[in-house]
DNA sequence: GGTAAAGTATGATATTTGTCATTAAATGAG
DNA sequence: CTCATTTAATGACAAATATCATACTTTACC
């Protein structure tokens, strides 16, 4: 990680405005600008590891972000992703835990980092802000539960499906209707909770059926509805 | 349900201090005495329903209760319980959203109802109360997300191994070592994620391998560190 | 540009799991 | 208690998926 950071001052981010600091009034944004300090991490690169202790709260300037957790037998579970205003390593401090995902930059990202002291501060003294908060993560759990429905319940290709729709809703489509995030068919597996082949071989299928065409890394959607009905998002 | 309700008041209640409520003062707990309505609830019963409004907040006295998502295909999945002190419904008032899931009565309970209203408003009032909300909302996230890694990646009997253990963290283990609550094959299919007839040939299976005992409903733990093992929660 | 390394693709096979059918056991209502 | 209904158990089979082997393709790097 480098130190320089091209990230303007929080009054002017524009990744505020829809960011939990929405409702922060110029005091308050001096205050954070003060406090923050900001990082610039190179794609691979890890912004910090479950397990450890979250040193305060990550706010996505720009780039984007993975984020994953070990499974039980050294398999990587991407349950998350975070890009422009999204937070992390949040919950780890609210719930008084070790940080349970690692945060890992898929496309070079700037990063601020609002340190613990502060953030418990904020929490205290900005009702507005930890109302915020409360919302965020009222919202996180319940698409986590959603997700737990959908991991138990769907078969590989139905949840490969659904999983490209989320890629699609998180990082939207190029001029080329293509899905604008570069994943490995690791990555996908990871997301989709299978073997790589697995991946591969159901893609090739959904080729063939013609939802979705492949050039390398780019996927792009061919027939979105298609998609839907196929991962059983409608009935 | 009935109106009816044996609940004392708020101030003497004994679910009250491990609950979201334990940092209130006298005055605050009479006035959530005043707001608070209370019924009890038989076995089998609806509390709430997946997709509608919440009410507010439901405060569990005593007796069991599962919180179910409607599957893909009309399947359910169990993903939470709530007993004694639990609290169930707010999660679709702070993300304003409809219901996530549905709360049935396994054993008959009684369950107190804080109107949404006055929920917003100890929100607003009362901070304490917010941070314990939000605490808790990260740790249930938290929870789901390793859930949602668990159920990507184990086989179908290290899920089973990891459930029951689940159950016996939640409900404890009575003087015989059976786990205390009493669920259909069907509904323990429903938490791991799989047919009844797998639930009923790997809990068979379980009991070969000397793990557990059956007798009906109840099943008696015999080697929870073979379990631990065996759900793959340690390497 | 060439070479090693990583990532992608495909086939063969074994295993796991789902589905359907049937029987046995337990439970509940009258 | 007895019958009807639900739940549990077991077998047979089909389908889905994991695993292993191997070839091909792209990427990164010297």
């Amino acid at each position: 990680m480098s130190e320089k950071l091209l990230a303007p001052s929080c009054a002017t981010c524009g990744a505020r405005d829809a960011s939990v600091f929405c409702n922060l009034d110029a005091n308050q944004l001096a205050d954070l600008d003060q406090q923050k300090s900001g990082g610039l991490y190179k794609k691979g690169e890890v912004i910090f590891n479950e397990g450890c202790n979250s040193r305060g709260l990550f706010c996505v300037f720009d780039g984007k972000v993975k984020l994953s957790m070990m499974g039980p037998s050294g398999k990587e579970q991407i349950v998350r992703f975070a890009q422009k205003g999204d937070v992390m390593g949040y919950n780890s401090m609210l719930s008084r835990s070790p940080l349970s995902a690692t945060a890992t930059v898929l496309e070079d990202a700037q990063v601020c980092l609002v340190p613990a002291r502060y953030f418990f501060e904020l929490i205290k003294k900005e009702p507005k802000f930890s109302l915020e908060l409360l919302e965020l993560t009222a919202k996180n759990w319940n698409q986590a539960s959603r997700l737990i429905t959908d991991m138990a319940q769907k078969t590989t290709k139905e949840r490969l499906a659904e999983m490209l729709l989320w890629l699609k809703e998180t990082f939207g489509l190029d001029e080329e209707d293509c899905i604008d995030v570069k994943l490995s068919r690791e990555e996908i597996a990871n997301m989709v909770g299978t073997a790589t082949e697995a991946v591969i071989r159901l893609l090739s299928e959904l080729k063939k059926e013609k939802l979705i065409e492949l050039q390398g890394k780019r996927i792009r959607l061919l027939d979105i509805h298609g998609l839907v009905v196929l991962a059983n998002l409608i009935d």
